[in-house]
DNA sequence: GACGAACATGCCACCGGTGTCAAATTAAGC
DNA sequence: GCTTAATTTGACACCGGTGGCATGTTCGTC
């Protein structure tokens, strides 16, 4: 088949140990003799076109070099900011030599092959760990970061400060004179730390202000529509939860025919790249979302590195900021 | 570590071989002998915990089941449509067995390690295949597939059939009265086969109405606002190569105080999900992406299948169908 | 009951690296 | 030049399955 150590050792004259270790690189080279003979096995290696058996490496040094991409929500991992996030995490593994493996988790046990086959190295969960996983992975000790999930706080993990980011968006509208001012979170949208998070830092900056918080959790895309456009008391301000909720908000509101932000300001969250092209360009709160995949990168690594659990997991927390665009202005009239 | 074959075998005092073949089903229990057997070791391996070691198996089988995703352009593989592509191909490639793994291909050169190196099976290709990977892919003889890339006739693709939602779309536009109809490709769209389609399914439905074409290849965003909304013959229907384009357009017009579909009518392709919530609806070529991966996932596996590469690769069309909604309408007036 | 076919089972080499240990070689010190 | 320490090199077991081949067992048939 291909080129193997052992035809290079016959044709350079030395053993299939000294091959390995000069193509591996763990040679000092000092002597003038194992300086030459390195060249050798080198120009050899080259001309016969040698390359690892990264199969043969993986089994006798029971490490594969991957990194599973565990996830339960296929549009989530996907779907505006997060694929940023993702695309880091490939980079900066490859930087390190580990490359990213698809992982979905769903009712089959196609999962279970290879988190517990020994197919990867450790584990970069997105979203939320299923239970079962949780416990599977527990016993073959693999290493897991969880990123934008705190369910279990004794796995290392990345997050956004949600809470901060919420508080701001709704300081910066309490800030124009809005008083009536919605959380808004569709009810597709699982629930998930980053809604609890957002939640109470909209409700601290609302308090502090000494507002009532008006909530909407709702059903359907028409609902959401009624509820907000058509309330008893329609909100002067919304903030959303994700671009989910502004695209079918700001789509709502044109229906409708109401002004967006004379009317009604609205903040999105995440920054995705076309919200800029909305009309009015969306206010929103943004982060660094490579940065998320590096730092993810670098816990799972270490993981791998220490393999020591005992040490308290690492949490990382990424600062988001309020990007201010078109989408938010001045509240109408006192309590239009 | 974990548990072994050898250590059931000893536990159930047969031989590894026994074991291997009772556990990965290869038996065929006509015997009541082999039958008890084979339930006493299934037991056991059931209560050892075992789990077949995936490193030793593709070690010694010569394949890790793992397939490439092979690609240049990070924000491609993630961008609009191609994530269902990317989503269906992973379910798909999941059912037989078999994992996805990210492979961007860039200057440097962790790319081989993963070709060349045998740590994969197979290799889906998304957009393009640069020359110098279809080089040492060619040598290792490594199956590949093209999605969207028709540049290696020798290598099994599956396309969607541009050409006809361009015409399909050209046609909507001229069967609206619309005589002056833009081709609108952005200029950081990278040179790619998808474009010469629709360009000339475009022209063709332009020939036969004896139109001319006038096509726009822009640089920024804000000339291409200029010399679309202000040129000197502004077209009164626009077909944009992808939602970006749509998406600049639309709010380039917006800002212009253009209005959509009364005085400009748009088509957009590939049928993202938050085009439907532009105002106005994007009116767009859509098409069914998960077939497309599911089709990429049965051709490479065909591929490592037969291995064989002397038979005629198969080339998988898709075919496009228009989705009319609210951005056309009639042309407002004759040659407006 | 004998005979051959069909099939279950065991033995063992093999996949291609890694890593340990002992032997061989070299450099350093006096 | 001789001894000792440092370092390179080789031999070999090992990782945990797989699969070919020989052996042993069961079954059907005459």
């Amino acid at each position: 088949m291909s080129v193997t150590i052992y035809e290079i050792a016959e044709r350079a004259g030395v053993s299939s140990s000294t091959v390995a270790r000069i193509l591996r690189g763990d040679v000092r080279e000092s002597h003038a003799r194992s300086a030459a003979t390195a060249r050798r096995v080198r120009a050899l290696a080259s001309e016969m076109g040698y390359r690892a058996n990264l199969r043969a490496r993986a089994f006798s040094r029971g490490r594969t070099h991957s990194i599973g991409l565990l996830y339960t929500d296929d549009a989530w991992i996907f779907e505006g900011v997060n694929q940023h996030v993702v695309n880091s995490l490939v980079r900066s593994l490859q930087s390190e030599g580990y490359h990213l493996v698809f992982c979905p988790i769903d009712d089959g046990n196609a999962w279970e092959e290879i988190v517990l086959g020994g197919q990867i190295d450790g584990g970069v969960v997105f979203q939320s760990l299923p239970p079962k996983v949780a416990l599977a992975v527990q016993e073959r000790r693999l290493p897991l970061v969880l990123l934008g999930d705190n369910s279990d706080p004794s796995l290392p993990q990345v997050v956004v400060d949600d809470f901060a980011g919420a508080y701001a968006a709704t300081k910066h509208l309490i800030g124009l004179g809005h008083r009536r001012v919605m959380l808004f979170v569709h009810e597709t949208v699982k629930p998930h730390c980053s809604i609890t998070e957002r939640q109470s830092g909209y409700r601290a900056a609302l308090a502090e202000a000494g507002l009532a918080p008006c909530e909407a959790m709702l059903v359907s895309e028409g609902e959401a529509t009624d509820a907000i456009v058509r309330g008893p008391e329609r909100p002067t301000g919304v903030i959303c939860y994700s671009d989910l909720e502004s695209t079918l908000l700001m789509h709502a509101l044109w229906q409708f025919g109401i002004s967006v932000p004379s009317e009604v300001s609205i903040v999105g969250f995440n920054d995705v790249f076309s919200t800029r092209f909305m009309t009015p360009p969306l206010t929103t709160v943004g982060f660094d979302a490579a940065k998320i995949g590096a730092l993810g990168a670098q816990l799972v690594l270490q993981g791998i590195e220490t393999s020591d659990r005992a040490q308290a997991p690492e949490l990382l927390t990424v600062k988001p900021k309020l990007i201010v665009r078109g989408s938010t202005g001045p509240a109408a009239s006192r309590d239009g």
